[in-house]
DNA sequence: GCGAGCACTTGATCTTCCTCAAGTAAACTC
DNA sequence: GAGTTTACTTGAGGAAGATCAAGTGCTCGC
């Protein structure tokens, strides 16, 4: 859940998400690579040349809402950075079913643990808006670690983090209710202001209802039952994609 | 799934547990800790002068069954290995209730993504055997992490299979029924056998059923229930904690 | 601005799994 | 080796959430 909270276009929120624009126009804005990779933690303490032989190592993948980025057996030759737009991270089972595990947007990574153990994908990565990724190589990354202990250090960090916030939805899957489940969502999707300020009160949702709802663990059915319910008790206002949070105390303590 | 196959003393296992026997008598047996942790796949390729250092940094836990390793919220100054017994990590719910993440045998390790972050566990540890484990402390870990890429990439492979493994595990808990999860569980447990041989008729239960039914994230009720209606199907006899596969084939199709 | 498609909601019913309550069997103490 | 504890099993009933089946309202393309 940690993990999930997306940025919307607010320069406040001190994230690692890069200003970069999504294209005005129908044309691919030509974006500086090693600018762009600068700016993501993860590469955060690079020099120059260090930068260029990564950038080199990258290639750009323009995906169209809907489509695949990958699908699960597909082999794994690098990890992929989100320039712009928003993908989700899921299975499909055999009986039909989908199961999202995670919702990805601008500035952040994914598929750097499939990488390092040479196995092909068990998820299929789908774009939920027109997107921009950067691929980038194996080999690249790898030339790297063997002579960056800091660019290890932080590969070892996002990793630990990703971990970290599995760990976290497992629990959350285990333990808590699907109410007490959609509640942690709306709170942490508030909180993402990382000053001390006090939480939004209005919260925008990440993504469609359907895909949140997988996200969570649950039928688009019962979320929207269970958002139902919070209003009824008078906790939130749905608004469409927007949730006006009414009494976060009450929020907080809810027990159902 | 995959991580938690355990190990019984039995040399056929290609596996990392190092063949260091419980004590015979209540007296602790003293290990050589270099040689114990050269078996690890995480320090197999460092050099003595490397163990050396990190054996240094090690001190030995002895914990008693039942007993606590470490809880929730407290701080984490390294990571652990199990020389010889059994762990469990898990959660103690608000509620009153326990879910267990992840059974650790001999020769496996845990938290060490915890050291990365510098953040207090979100899990407990509890002894489910009376168990030695080697407390490896952070600095030591940074220490070689600095000047041994080798040993950084052997860290991040390890990362990497946990984070693997607890995918797969947010998988199961989705898409798959209870059912479904025990028998996965059994045949994981009897394919463990790295070679290409036919899995074991004979699987013998790694824990408690009630720890088991945790893992697995079901009542222990409700594990005994589906034991016995796959008895009752002819696909298993249950003897115990010894479970024979009667129906291999029958068992992977089985769909309720 | 009209119709088609899609996303979401609402209602009724059904399943899976949990809870509570005994009961039995195995293990640990003394 | 009897008594107690702990682990597991079995049964009955219930609750959370899924499924199936219509609806309603939006958005988007033309």
């Amino acid at each position: 859940m940690t993990t999930t909270t997306q940025q919307p276009a607010d320069a406040s929120t001190a994230s690692a998400a890069p200003p970069v624009s999504p294209p005005r126009t129908a044309k691919r804005p030509a974006i500086k690579v090693q600018a762009f990779l600068a700016r993501l933690s993860m590469f955060s303490e690079m020099n120059d040349a260090e930068l260029d032989r990564i950038a080199d190592g990258t290639h750009p993948v323009h995906t169209e809402k809907g489509e695949a980025v990958f699908n699960a057996g597909d082999p794994c030759t690098g990890f992929h950075v989100v320039v712009y737009g928003q993908i989700k991270l899921g299975f499909t089972s055999p009986h039909g079913g989908e199961k999202v595990v995670e919702i990805v947007g601008a500035g952040q990574s994914f598929g750097e643990a499939l990488m390092f153990l040479e196995r092909p994908y068990i998820v299929a990565a789908h774009a939920l808006a027109d997107s921009m990724l950067l691929h980038v190589g194996r080999s690249a990354v790898f030339g790297e670690l063997t002579n960056d202990p800091a660019f290890s250090r932080k590969m070892l960090s996002g990793l630990s983090l990703r971990l970290h916030g599995l760990v976290r939805d497992v629990e959350a899957y285990s333990l808590r209710s699907s109410a007490e489940r959609v509640i942690g969502y709306l709170l942490s999707a508030g909180a993402d202001r990382a000053d001390g300020a006090a939480p939004r009160q209005e919260v925008l949702l990440s993504a469609g209802k359907g895909v949140l709802a997988s996200r969570l663990n649950m039928t688009p059915e019962h979320f929207s039952r269970v958002l139902h319910d919070l209003s009824v008790d008078g906790l939130i206002a749905v608004e469409g994609k927007t949730v006006r949070i009414i009494d976060i105390e009450r929020l907080r303590n809810h027990t159902a």
